[in-house]
DNA sequence: GCTACACCGGTTTTT
DNA sequence: CCGGTGTAGC
């Protein structure tokens, strides 16, 4: 610190080279004082802006933990601890606050949370053990879950608290006779929560917002942060936006980072208008505007400009680059989704073959998960490395999450989501009726379920004093109950001595969870696979062994519960394809990108076709994805997609209809319309219109004799599958997987095929 | 109380 | 295609 100042008074040692920097960046990096806005468009180097700026703000002077720095993700706090570090040194980068505004949040409850009656040791429901309070709130107040469907309740229930609406305002709106319903749902939701010690993502915001109206918290941080910084401002809610005001009240010193062209989680409560808030609330506020693009060519800024460009209500901005020679971004029709995934694996190969590409540097990029698949399928295929980032979480896994919850019982025994989870499993011959009488003793007489589990059993837990008439259970489950809170007695008391990984072999051991998988695997490989997870899991608490036994567990669990960030367990090898939504894709960028699925009800997708706010959020997932291309863009769509079972046609995405034809190289099947008004394209030859009679069946060649599915033979290639066929006036082309020599197209009359 | 199986319905994005 | 829920039979 102290060498910080004595930086400040010798300039010329400033080691945070302002030099190559661009004139904008650096008006952004070297802003003294006063709120700051920067729209930051993609590649325009945000990251490195913020953490110049930190490193800027300390040679200033500013002691690096009066600094508080904001991201959304874990993944961009740590790239941003790790440039910060390399920037300025591990020694000050460490000081410097930063992390996600939930992590933030927790570290100010734990510290003061108490103060405004919010328990020292709460433990934090994620959106699964969220769903589960809300299931049981509809089952108790009788509510017929399709009607009010626990998902829908809580999204409603979780939109007004990030909205920062209190439950009591709530009930009292005069809102929809379902919003009545949340409402009621909401209260028992927050008395389960209560009871469980535990605060779900929204609390953890909420919570900290009131410790700001306590004199002595709000003293505090005012006096203790100088600067306050706010990455992908455009992604924060109501709440989100109050917590940096209140962060920043003492100083003054806010900046926020954003970009409105890259706001896709409005559905997360992301409020858009929070930039224009901003500049209303700060009207002395400084702006600067980063346009300048270090990450693509131009090539494919133009084909993004031109999507984003349509945007309704948007200032007119254009992302510009030095970069000016690349290829033109493909446009590529792909028959149906596996030839989709041809195409990228054909690609991917080539590149490989003549050294231009590593796995490592192309992604697939996709709206649903599900696309996922087929893609996956043809690089297993062509034996091509990749990993699946999200899909299936490690921490959703469920032989996890009941190892996880059995651990929270041991933390807090009242945990009803973490109770009703694991008392019976492995099943122990404890069933809804033994729980039933077990909920009904536990809410007549003020205690946990776990009490009655423990009365039940015949052991006297704490509270009881002998006092109460033990719930009636059979002398079956009342032994299986024993044996479950002897359990979890035993566990609590090893925690406090022995690593939390022995705590969890112990687990294992006694109540035989391995074999309960393999009893419940329908295949060895799944057995293994889900044994692997444990293995995983127990490995994941060695690293807290570092820790004192009785807050290992703590701090273990509060991570598991903040981290949801995939890339902490990579799911495969690191130079590897990589498959990812366009959400998660956010923020990161590769030297080539295959956009796919570029259709009507996928891209826009189907739920969010009808309101034009969420069409214009489409626009911007579309733009978010085109510009994660360094050096090459592919964009897909299928003309046919099996999707849910069922196959259908999907039109091009509308998007597509966006882009001047000469800024993109097509490879269509046919000359095919795109979109919705696009001008007459010449040369064609084929209508979609004339394609629909064929749907849902695909494009068949009936002279040829050959369908999709045929397993045919080849004089030279071999054996294979037909997985495609496409009319050309009256031949065919045959696409074909062989077994041996990978996938061919060839044209039918040539190709000589025999039915195998 | 447990398991196996049939059915149903939903099916985006995630800190 | 998946998972969650409901039912019947053990």
């Amino acid at each position: 610190m102290l060498a910080a100042m004595s930086d400040f008074s010798a300039p010329h040692t400033l080691s945070v080279d302002l030099d190559h920097l661009n004139q904008a960046q650096r008006a952004a990096v070297t802003h003294p004082h006063g709120p700051l806005l920067v729209i930051a468009g993609p590649g325009s180097g945000k990251t490195r802006v913020i953490t110049h700026r930190i490193g800027w703000l300390i040679e200033q002077g500013t002691p690096p933990w009066r600094i508080l720095a904001v991201t959304f993700t874990n993944r961009a706090a740590r790239e941003m601890r790790t440039r910060l570090e390399s920037l300025i040194g591990q020694e000050q980068g460490s000081d410097v606050w930063l992390g996600t505004f939930h992590r933030i949040c927790v570290r100010m409850l734990r510290a003061h949370g108490q103060e405004i009656g919010v328990p020292r040791n709460f433990v934090i429901f994620d959106s699964d053990d969220q769903m589960q309070v809300v299931r049981s709130a509809v089952k108790e107040l009788q509510l017929d879950p399709k009607q009010y469907s626990p998902r829908a309740l809580l999204s409603r229930i979780s939109r007004a608290k990030s909205e920062g609406t209190s439950q009591q305002d709530f009930l009292a709106a005069t809102g929809s006779y379902f919003d009545e319903v949340a409402g009621r749902v909401w209260e028992r939701y927050a008395v389960q929560l209560s009871e469980a010690s535990a605060l779900d993502f929204d609390d953890l915001l909420l919570k900290t917002l009131d410790l700001f109206d306590q004199e002595t918290v709000r003293q505090i941080y005012e006096e203790r942060f100088d600067h306050v910084l706010v990455d992908e401002f455009q992604d924060t809610s109501t709440v989100q936006y109050q917590l940096a005001r209140a962060w920043s009240a003492g100083s003054g010193n806010l900046t926020v980072v954003g970009d409105p062209d890259q706001s896709i989680y409005s559905w997360r409560s992301a409020d858009i208008r929070n930039l224009n808030y901003f500049v209303r609330d700060h009207r002395e506020a400084t702006e600067v505007q980063l346009n300048d693009n270090y990450r693509s060519t131009q090539q494919i800024l133009d084909v993004a400009n031109a999507v984003i460009d349509r945007a309704a209500d948007r200032i007119k901005r254009s992302l510009v680059t030095d970069n000016r020679d690349g290829a033109l971004p493909r446009l590529h029709e792909a028959y149906s989704e596996s030839d989709e995934a041809e195409y990228i694996s054909n690609h991917v190969e080539l590149g490989l073959r003549d050294g231009s590409l590593r796995p490592g540097d192309a992604a697939v990029l996709y709206r649903t998960n599900a696309q996922s698949r087929a893609i996956e399928e043809s690089l297993v295929q062509h034996g091509i490395p990749y990993r699946l980032v999200g899909a299936t979480r490690f921490y959703d896994r469920r032989e996890v999450r009941d190892l996880l919850a059995y651990l929270r019982v041991v933390r807090n025994a009242a945990d009803p989501v973490a109770f009703a989870r694991v008392v019976n499993v492995p099943t122990r011959g404890i069933g809804a009726k033994t729980l039933d009488t077990l909920t009904e003793w536990s809410d007549l007489n003020a205690r946990s379920t776990f009490q009655a589990a423990a009365a039940a059993a015949g052991i006297d837990a704490d509270a009881l004093g002998g006092y109460l008439v033990p719930p009636p259970v059979s002398r079956r489950a009342a032994a299986s109950l024993k044996e479950f809170v002897t359990l979890i007695d035993d566990a609590r008391e090893q925690s406090s001595r022995e690593p939390l990984s022995d705590v969890l072999r112990s687990i294992l051991v006694k109540t035989q969870y391995r074999e309960w998988l393999v009893r419940q695997s329908d295949t060895e490989t799944e057995a293994a696979t889900r044994w692997e997870n444990v293995q995983e899991l127990i490995t994941v608490t060695e690293n807290y062994s570092g820790i004192a036994p009785g807050a290992a567990l703590d701090a273990f669990l509060e991570d598991v519960a903040l981290v949801a960030d995939v890339d902490d367990l990579p799911d495969g090898p690191p130079d590897a394809v990589t498959l990812i939504t366009l959400h998660q894709a956010k923020g990161l960028e590769f030297p080539v990108v295959f956009m796919i699925g570029l259709e009507e009800y996928l891209l826009p997708h189907q739920l969010s076709m009808d309101d034009p706010k969420q069409l214009q959020e489409e626009r911007r997932l579309c733009y978010v994805g085109m510009t994660r291309a360094m050096r090459e863009l592919h964009l897909l769509y299928a003309f046919r997609r099996a999707y849910q079972g069922r196959s259908g046609h999907n039109p091009p995405s509308r998007f597509l209809a966006d882009i001047p034809e000469e800024l993109l190289q097509r490879h269509l099947r046919q000359q095919a319309r795109v979109g919705e008004d696009v001008r007459p394209a010449r040369n064609r030859t084929v209508r979609w219109d004339d394609f629909d009679s064929f749907d849902p069946e695909p494009v068949s060649a009936p002279s040829v004799g050959l369908k999709e599915g045929d397993e045919v033979s080849h004089e030279i290639f071999g054996d294979g599958v037909v997985i495609a066929l496409r009319a050309i006036g009256r031949d065919a082309e045959v696409t074909v997987r062989f077994a041996d020599t990978g996938v061919k197209r060839l044209l039918a009359s040539m190709a000589n095929l025999t039915r195998a």
